[in-house]
DNA sequence: AATGAATGAGAATTCATTCAT
DNA sequence: AATGAATGAATTCTCATTCAT
């Protein structure tokens, strides 16, 4: 029940509270620009102490990763359940990322500068994780079954999963720039009608008539 | 057959050399992890020359995106030439962007990162050149005729433009996690057939039965 | 009899003993012919300890300036109380400066290279300091009671005043060169001889008969 | 009679053209200060040519001095002849240092800033010429016969010389300090006033009444 | 746990000087 | 004489990391 000398912030472990900030300071700055100073500070500690729980910048670093990661693959199991139809797991789908981003807008920033770092050691481990989350699997199994049922064209399924998979995650990267071009300026409107039409494009684009 | 000093890489004005090096050092590690002492010795020139040229870092970050950006809009505006129905305009976007991106995949990294800074300066006047170029104005002018016309459902126009967009660059973005997942092979292969790909989803997702 | 761990130097805290030795290395020097490494190695301290401290070259030399004329206005204000005669006003002054200045022959050195300087920033803020001092305004209130009087000739304020300062002053900023002209031997002599010289010139230049 | 590409600036040759500027650039920022580029931009001329002409920055120094001493040098003997009176040749060497110094304010900053270098190499040799100018000796002399023949007061030669020397220089060093503190608007007129008031001071301060 | 100070190895930038033409 | 480019040796400043308390 200790109390501080001065500082702000609300109460939270310091452990979390530095986890939060350098979510932050990462996906602004990335690894090389992020400044343990400026995380410190903004977590209201000492420098020394985010070595005492993390020993290092590149392993706090991980430490951020893992903590979201596991949070989205958490929130994707238990919505993703087997047994809906492609509609209902394309409307998961769709919810679960836009949900999830919408909460927490620098993870997927985060994500963004893996993608750009040529050998990052993250994306074989993300890519793991995804097929271990058997979604995509799934969704071409549908789409498969669809095809040989007659219900849906004779689509490349591979094509098609990443044409549903970047229309999905492709604006939370883009949005920056395509909110300008379209001069978009209710962007929670646009987010909420981004999942209908992502679906509907989707699924009649795939569709025998 | 003119003949410096020493030094390797005789070839090209020592400017352009440094812009090539630089983008491929900006794309592998960022703006904070690119070392002005690795440019300069990859382009085989004195690291003071750097500074002579471009005065600093940041300014020589600047001119090679100004160049790469200029590059790829005097692609566009060859390519996507007005009079062209929405097909040929889909075809000609989707085709100038495959090309332009595997010929330098390292451009399209710089725009990842930009994307994942919060207040980055290049975004605004990136999405400045986009509308200059008109694409995105001209390709929602020509769904909005086709909606009107009967030809085109009813769809929702800017969700259209974004799906279309995020489409073609996502893959160039997420690749290095959807090849994984998917198990993609023949990345080469897998190009050409998207291209196709994309435009028959879009066009089929959009058109009237 | 504190310990610290080895090095040199035990003394002060080591701000001050940077403080200390940057005074002898501008003075030396000048701005920019100061050397950061330099002035670290003679204060016995790790060179990022100055940035830690100062944050900048620049920054150290403002505070170098500030703590020494802080001291020379401390102790000026400690003698020129009020109340005192016109003769008593200067003998004061003169004894201030001239203690001031043999104690820290360096400090001058410093004010020296400012007055070179065009737009330099310290001299407005000593002039602000000097006048706060009142000390000018007093001594010109006391000539002028002086020559209301009678007691003094009709000679103009302002040049009597800038003659007496520079009489005072001058000779710590010439004395490189007039001791080697006149060939003074002794310095310390010659300093306590000034003092009344100064005294004894000026306000029998000004007396009436 | 070659023509100019480019490039304003009047005649002059080059060489003393870049003697006018240096004087100007090493009186604003010092030797160490002192950039060769911006002299060679100033002086509308290559680089290179500085080098040419002058072999180093250190050289170009000890040009830019030894042309300007020798112009002051020049002006005292042509003045300062002998058989004058002690009346006269105060004002002479009044008039003189007024005259040179107010068309050519950057030297005595020059002269400044080498009396704030600790182990100067100009000041010795500055001072051999100030003897050699016989100056010094001259109106010590005259002091003294003064003192002896009981017109005047019997002073300390030597810091009645420093006295008179330093009310001479003095302002023109100080004049950044004591024009404000002391409000000095006209300065044009104050110099006019200061030659007058010097010469007053120190007759009256030294005669016997 | 917590803190302010300390450290060493870079990294960006500068600048006098020289070279090739 | 003249020029743009080139060079190398500093020099300032930064930052992840560690230490003493």
């Amino acid at each position: 029940m200790k109390r501080k000398h001065v500082k702000a912030k609300p109460e939270q472990d310091p452990k979390s509270r530095i986890l939060d900030v350098a979510l932050k300071e990462f996906a602004a700055y990335g690894i090389e620009g992020a400044r343990v100073d400026r995380i410190a500070n903004n977590a209201s500690i000492n420098k020394a102490m985010i070595y005492y729980y993390f020993s290092s910048k590149e392993n706090l670093y991980l430490a951020v990763l893992k903590r979201n990661l596991e949070g989205m693959f958490a929130m994707l199991s238990r919505h993703l359940t087997e047994h809906l139809s492609l509609e209902e797991t394309l409307a998961a789908f769709v919810e679960v990322y836009h949900t999830l981003f919408i909460k927490q807008p620098e993870f997927p920033r985060l994500i963004l500068r893996e993608l750009a770092t040529p050998k990052s050691s993250v994306i074989p481990r993300l890519a793991k994780s995804i097929n271990a989350s058997q979604f995509p699997h799934r969704i071409g199994k549908l789409i498969q079954e669809g095809i040989d049922s007659g219900q849906l064209r004779a689509v490349n399924v591979q094509q098609a999963i990443v044409s549903f998979i970047t229309m999905n995650l492709g604006y939370f990267f883009l949005s920056p720039i395509t909110d300008r071009v379209l001069g978009v300026k209710n962007r929670k409107q646009f987010i909420v009608d981004r999942k209908t039409a992502i679906v509907d494009l989707f699924l009649y684009g795939v569709k025998t008539r």
